[in-house]
RNA sequence: CGGGGCGUGGCUCAGCCUGGUAGAGCGCACGGUUCGGGACCGUGAGGUCGGAGGUUCGAAUCCUCUCGCCCCGACCA
């Protein structure tokens, strides 16, 4: 490909609309436009990467069996409402009519697609197992596309879904998928977690996450360098050190606070405690409220709601310890749920935030609001403590010696901690937890029977019984990876492909077009390394050395041969983007050596 | 959906508070000098100031509405 010819519009300076690095760089390097938010048009070095991408999927996915089908994007509604998930997915679908007034809608994943075909044509288990996939464009109303690539309305999906006998068949043809995931990560130049996660709404038993770790991520994920432990913070866990309470009172007592508002005060008031040694209240409710501002932790509450009875949770925790708001959504199984705010809890409880506390707390409020209801809701980290100081529900007094079990009626118990860096691990005895943010690049599940069943997907075993097929469904997000790998390398100057994925094996730079014997070896050279069956970009724009090493080092082409002036006494120079070092090698030898690097993988 | 920010030549931005000729740098075109890490000089083209309505003799600037984009939160099969 002649550059001069080749649409790359690189940009000098950042554009206004980009917060993270990959975002910036695939602006700059001319690789994306936008066209709406969340909508991006690839462009010829964009799509040469995406091809590539491509390419290592269906790699891949061939080597554990799988064949490459292409579904509609467009859907009736009938499927949908088949497999329930019409109803049950909201405003992320994009739904349309068509000119009969039939409900449409766009594909935002194909389980109910391929369903459709595997229950018309798969009636025996001779015909099983299969796995299935595609590459195929995807359509999904995010509330809030960001990021560049990394959150998008429209974004092309690697899809793949397994079909099985048995269980013991998904096991497999998940495993198959996880290795085949391992592999592609791997080939793409990307670092990669797999972290277990929970099914959410996709249903079935079981689901691994592929993760990247990039501080453009969304995610928060607690790893194990020892062990390798993996977990997303919603679920993570960490091992807390044996603490021994002194025996402490017999009953708890109250004892006056003046000016003491947090637990941080508290260690510090004579007579005061430790923060372990506190108990951490907090408010959470379930009742709508108008007045308060705060945000929702899950849901959007509906109109008929707004008349239902109070109902608030008190949440207790070590006092060094922080809430996981997911966590106790999870645990609640609250459909919706938001801290309560100092007016509320003023008028539950007679006291304000600071010197809240769960004894005598659900008397008090039926005392102030009969219609009421308290939950306490306790973290596991607060098992069996004894001696622990708490707020007393009156402003400036607070209670010491308080025993758990002995002296709060807890409804319920439950992790509802987050892990910070630096705890020990909950699997093995010396790995300390590392907390960073990630983002999703691939996620793995194990449907079972959800969508076989709901959509009467069935096949007939060897003893000519009936039973729903076992499924699989398995997604990479072709855009996720790009972002990924750029999040992942880059420096001041640019994009670093990863060979793999890069829209070029190398450039060829000539450093000044109005010499003739420059671009005449230059020339020779393209043949040469075009022969040789690499992607070769000739920079033959009428520019000046300087703004071609910029805009090489930009678009991020791992390696860049400069044809200059050295190329009278036989030499050209041989620059590699990454390390940015340069050496002189014979024109005569630098088509086997760039073939030899090309080709050496990552 | 809640909170915040921003829409002015292709790009990055100034001008808006305090109404009165629409600006700069980069990019682009042409001429010249340069030519190995985003050159320099000169000349030039290019903008209904997101859109609609209003106030005013006069609106990029003030008011109302509206559309779009970005960030934080909510949400995320």
């Amino acid at each position: 490909m002649r550059w001069s010819q080749y649409f790359v519009p690189t940009l000098r300076e950042d554009p206004a609309d980009a917060e993270v690095a990959s975002h910036k760089l695939l602006l700059r390097a001319g690789v994306i436009r936008q066209l709406a938010a969340g909508i991006y048009s690839y462009l010829p070095l964009g799509q040469r990467v995406a091809l590539k991408i491509m390419q290592i999927l269906r790699e891949e996915m061939a080597n554990i069996g799988g064949q490459e089908f292409y579904l509609p994007a467009l859907h009736p509604a009938e499927v949908w409402k088949e497999s329930g998930r019409w109803d049950a997915i909201g405003d992320d679908m994009f739904r349309l009519k068509d000119r009969k007034g039939a409900d449409m809608c766009l594909g935002m994943t194909h389980e109910e697609i391929f369903t459709t075909i595997a229950r018309n044509e798969i009636r025996s288990y001779k015909q099983l197992p299969q796995v299935w996939y595609q590459i195929q464009i995807k359509f999904r109303d995010e509330a809030r596309p960001k990021s560049g690539l990394m959150r998008l309305r429209t974004f092309t999906m690697k899809d793949a879904y397994s079909f099985d006998i048995d269980e013991a068949g998904l096991d497999r043809s998940f495993e198959d998928q996880r290795e085949a995931y391992k592999r592609i990560f791997t080939r793409a130049g990307i670092r990669f977690t797999i972290v277990e996660a929970s099914s959410g709404a996709m249903g079935g038993s079981a689901s691994n996450e592929f993760v990247a770790r990039t501080d453009a991520g969304e995610d928060l994920i607690a790893t194990c360098e020892h062990c390798g432990y993996a977990a997303n913070l919603e679920k993570a866990t960490s091992r807390l050190a044996e603490l021994k309470d002194g025996i402490g009172l017999e009953f708890p007592a109250e004892f006056p606070t003046p000016g003491v508002r947090t637990i941080d005060d508290l260690t510090k008031f004579p007579g005061g405690a430790s923060a372990k040694a506190q108990i951490k209240t907090l408010v959470y409710s379930s009742l709508n409220n108008t007045d308060s501002l705060r945000p929702l932790v899950r849901g959007a509450v509906p109109k008929d709601q707004f008349d239902d009875a109070p109902k608030y949770y008190l949440v207790l925790l070590r006092g060094d310890h922080q809430l996981h708001e997911t966590k106790l959504a999870d645990a609640l199984a609250a459909n919706y749920l938001r801290a309560a705010s100092g007016t509320e809890i003023h008028a539950l409880l007679g006291a304000n935030p600071g010197s809240l506390g769960a004894i005598g707390a659900k008397k008090r409020a039926a005392e102030r609001i009969p219609e009421a209801k308290i939950r306490i809701i306790a973290d596991v980290a607060l098992r069996g403590r004894r001696n622990m100081t708490t707020g007393a529900n009156t402003d400036d007094y607070h209670i010491r010696g308080v025993d758990l079990e002995r002296d709060i009626r807890i409804d319920q118990w439950a992790d509802l901690r987050a892990v910070a860096s630096g705890e020990a691990c909950p699997r093995c005895e010396t790995g300390v937890l590392e907390v960073y943010k990630a983002m999703e690049i691939g996620h793995i599940f194990k449907l079972g029977t959800k969508y076989s069943k709901s959509m009467g997907a069935t096949v007939l075993t060897p003893e000519g019984k009936e039973v729903p097929i076992a499924m699989g469904s398995y997604g990479i997000g072709v855009e996720r990876i790009m972002t990924a790998a750029i999040e992942q390398n880059h420096d001041q100057d640019g994009i670093i492909w990863p060979k793999t994925l890069s829209p070029f094996d190398l450039v060829v730079t000539i450093t000044n077009m109005k010499q003739d014997s420059l671009c005449e070896a230059a020339e020779e050279l393209y043949k040469d390394l075009q022969r040789a069956g690499l992607d070769v970009l000739l920079d033959d724009r009428d520019e000046r050395a300087g703004v071609k090493f910029k805009d090489a080092d930009l678009i991020g082409i791992p390696y860049r041969i400069t044809v200059g002036k050295k190329v009278g006494d036989g030499f050209v120079e041989l620059f590699e983007r990454r390390t940015k070092t340069s050496e002189d090698v014979e024109l005569s030898e630098i088509v086997s050596r760039i073939q030899k690097l090309a080709l050496a993988g990552l």
